[in-house]
DNA sequence: GACAACCTGACC
DNA sequence: GGTCAGGTTGTC
């Protein structure tokens, strides 16, 4: 699903549209979404949307009866904004009704998860606790500092959400092809130079990703429905066999951690 | 750390 | 038929 970028893109489009307005129904589709119980649609209806936010790869929003939406895309959910008249697509599991318009959650696998809870204290909630630092907003020295006190394999490092949250398999790929750091390579064992390449490489990938709207290598879309561009602008994820656009050598796919990992042999070392 | 599990669909 | 997919969690 959308990492960091294409959650802070669906975000960001939401805010501007919904924020303020009040819900007057709620639907609920398909029971199992739900991470716990299946709220009673009376927590919803008669509430306005104050604020929209992000943690990690989770999207909040927050309610005027102090409770906070948490929806987590997971590889295939959506969050889309659309009309009435607009036909429900297969895989429609939650809805919330506006006086003008729906908020739509569609999941084809079905991996995504909503979760209603008290606004006071959400962020102690388990999966939100567990979340390290957001990839925007953590500074260099603690990354670097984080860096050195693992000894783990840079892929599977910057990917843990208990480490830095908001890094996913795509946006792991293209920085570490930016840092000029191949995949396997150990955390704790990178120079002062290479952190620092990786952390400005990371920030870098991140903000121009946001930039494109996001990647939409497959069945990622915005609030609005419609797809980013920044898979143009990829240099190794999705590009296997295909020459490097630096040094022209083939870009090579590897299984890390079970994940499918690009990298180019002639500029990651 | 490796790997299966959760699901559906696209592609070979 | 088999393989693969922007993620996370739980189990050896």
């Amino acid at each position: 699903m959308p990492e960091l970028p294409e959650v802070e893109t669906i975000v960001r489009d939401l805010r501007s549209e919904i924020v303020g307005r009040k819900i007057c129904g709620a639907r609920f589709l398909t029971r199992s979404v739900w991470r716990r119980r299946n709220p009673s649609a009376r927590l919803l209806t008669g509430a306005h949307i104050t604020a929209l936010g992000r943690r990690g790869k989770n999207i909040l929003v927050f309610l005027s009866n102090d409770h906070v939406l948490i929806i987590h895309l997971k590889m295939t959910g959506r969050l889309t904004l659309e009309s009435r008249e607009t036909p429900i697509k297969k895989h429609t599991h939650f809805i919330i009704d506006f006086e003008k318009g729906q908020l739509r959650f569609n999941d084809i696998r079905r991996f995504g998860y909503l979760d209603l809870v008290k606004k006071d204290g959400f962020l102690e909630v388990s999966y939100l606790r567990a979340l390290g630092p957001d990839a925007l907003e953590i500074s260099r020295d603690d990354f670097m500092g984080l860096l050195k006190s693992k000894k783990r394999i840079i892929k599977a490092f910057i990917m843990d959400q208990s480490m830095i949250a908001g890094m996913g398999n795509i946006y792991t790929d293209e920085a570490l092809f930016c840092a000029g750091i191949h995949p396997k390579r150990v955390s704790s064992t990178l120079s002062r130079i290479k952190a620092g390449n990786l952390y400005s490489a990371m920030r870098d990938v991140l903000e121009k990703a946001i930039a494109a709207r996001g990647s939409s290598v497959d069945d990622y879309v915005d609030g609005k429905g419609e797809r980013g561009s920044f898979q143009d602008q990829h240099f190794v994820y999705g590009r296997e066999g295909e020459p490097c656009k630096r040094c022209g050598r083939a870009i090579k796919r590897i299984i890390i951690g079970s994940r499918s990992t690009h990298f180019c042999p002639g500029c990651q070392r």
